[in-house]
DNA sequence: GTCCAGGGCCGTT
DNA sequence: AACGGCCATGGA
């Protein structure tokens, strides 16, 4: 199975995706305003379907607090209303408060220079912090920081073992898998689209066919995997 | 009523 | 290092 054709073939599907930021603005480079809700939005919807998120982001907006300054000033319980559809709504009230302050007290909310840096770096303080492991990180790195990295989900991991892919389907394996194999084939500068609309793409395959059980007789990928459940 | 979402933390082996 | 329990809402 290679990348590339896989990634050809879901595009060919289910068509362009355009998933963050929400607004399409896809084109439009330094979109500081959509960085912060892109950061919210990676967090709020850890293990939860995005439906229940943008309620939660809408409260967020209702309420001014789609904001570095407003969210931190604003008490947590709250906080904790707002978000309360997005479930999980203790935890991620910590979550956001956390991440907030870090941009806060770091970098005086100056996302730019944040994502200035080198990407190791950056993601490296990303998980530092409590509540952001490997997906949320660079889900951000991608989507708010458009840097190429390739995001791993519950989903991948899944296709990892069906197609089956001959690899162990851990996050570091799976995501360098993906990766050495569509550098060689792209552009640098192609790359983060492609990773933004390729993890979209895996995400819309396993929601619609392969799923928890799978539909794999309707499955546009089903010439590409031995499973076939 | 049951299952499951665009995970991550923490305690136990 | 690896695994299981836990967190919580809302739509199918």
């Amino acid at each position: 199975m290679k990348p590339k054709n896989l990634y050809q073939q879901l595009q060919g599907y289910f068509g362009k995706q355009y998933w963050w930021p929400i607004d399409n603005n896809y084109h439009k480079k330094n979109n500081c305003d959509s960085r912060f809700e892109i950061i919210i939005g990676a967090i709020l919807t850890q293990n939860t379907a995005w439906s229940n998120v943008e309620k939660a982001l809408f409260n967020l907006k209702e309420n001014k607090t789609m904001d570095l300054k407003n969210l931190l000033e604003t008490n947590e319980n709250d906080l904790k209303k707002m978000i309360k559809p997005s479930g999980f709504f203790n935890q991620k009230a910590e979550r956001l408060k956390i991440t907030a302050n870090f941009f806060k007290e770091k970098y005086n909310g100056n996302f730019d220079k944040f994502f200035n840096q080198n990407t190791n770096f950056i993601r490296k303080q990303l998980l530092d912090l409590k509540g952001i492991g490997p997906e949320t990180a660079d889900s951000i790195i991608l989507y708010a920081g458009c840097k190429p990295v390739f995001v791993v989900d519950a989903y991948t991991k899944r296709l990892c073992k069906r197609i089956p892919l001959d690899i162990e389907c851990s996050y570091d394996n799976i995501q360098s898998f993906f990766e050495r194999n569509l550098e060689k084939n792209f552009s640098e500068k192609d790359l983060v689209e492609i990773y933004q609309e390729f993890h979209a793409l895996i995400v819309e395959l396993a929601k619609n066919f392969c799923k928890t059980k799978p539909d794999c007789k309707n499955c546009p990928i089903s010439d590409k995997c031995e499973k076939k459940l």
